[in-house]
DNA sequence: TGGGATACCCACTAAAAAGTAAGTATGGAT
DNA sequence: ATCCATACTTACTTTTTAGTGGGTATCCCA
């Protein structure tokens, strides 16, 4: 097999956390577990398959764990594993370089909301 | 026009640094202004063309400063604005947690290399 | 006169990521 | 029997992102 080389770190953490939802999943789950539904309303514009999709490549990364209770209707929900955990810290400081980023936006005249804030 | 909004902060942040090259770059400047050809060397895998395409929306967003020498043949060098140095710490991180996935990863086993790291 | 060096730009194509809309399974409640 | 809620799948389409291969401009130098 071919060994998968990389030039710099941050290749191999965009990998783990870029792309349009995965850092938004982690900075939710960051702060809670939270089961599929509730993950469907606090990020309301993903889609069902998105949703899915990219906590099985979070799963497979290692980053967050599923968890079945027993129950019908079913109940799943996902937490950050311990591993996870170590990208607590990026997660905030990303969360928290963008509010500011929209702050100055909106300073500089641009029309533009930002809806939740990370308070920790 | 409509109102930009956002749910949380995170997603301001990635839409300046996501993105398959962006961050890359960005770590690259963040040690030393570089001329296109200097960054073309530094990033291999890039084309010209993505190259200039990921500097001139870098430019766009107030993060890097296109500094053009009037000279023939042409030099022009790339550096972080003052707000762009606000992201340096962010992707120092980003760039240390990628290392230390790496490092994790090939401890289980998997055939991976990283070529440079961000030593600071 | 024509090649070299640098930093582009443009048109076209290919691949990857994301969106849409529908369907499946379970078992309890009505 | 039928419906409900939850958590998925699957097939298909659209959009976005990235890659390729070419071309332009400048001025110096042989």
């Amino acid at each position: 097999m071919p060994t998968k080389t990389y030039q710099i770190g941050v290749e191999a953490t965009m990998e783990v956390i870029g792309g349009k939802w995965k850092s938004i999943i982690l900075c939710h789950l960051r702060q809670k577990a939270m089961r599929t539904s509730e993950l469907e309303r606090a990020i309301p514009q993903i889609s069902q398959k998105m949703l899915v999709q990219q906590l099985r490549e979070l799963e497979a990364a290692n980053i967050v764990t599923r968890h079945v209770y027993q129950q019908v209707p079913p109940r799943v929900d996902y937490s950050l594993t311990d591993y996870g955990h170590s990208l607590s810290g990026v997660l905030h400081d990303l969360c928290v370089w963008g509010e500011e980023n929209i702050d100055r936006r909106r300073e500089q005249g641009e029309a533009i909301t930002l809806l939740h804030r990370d308070d920790l």
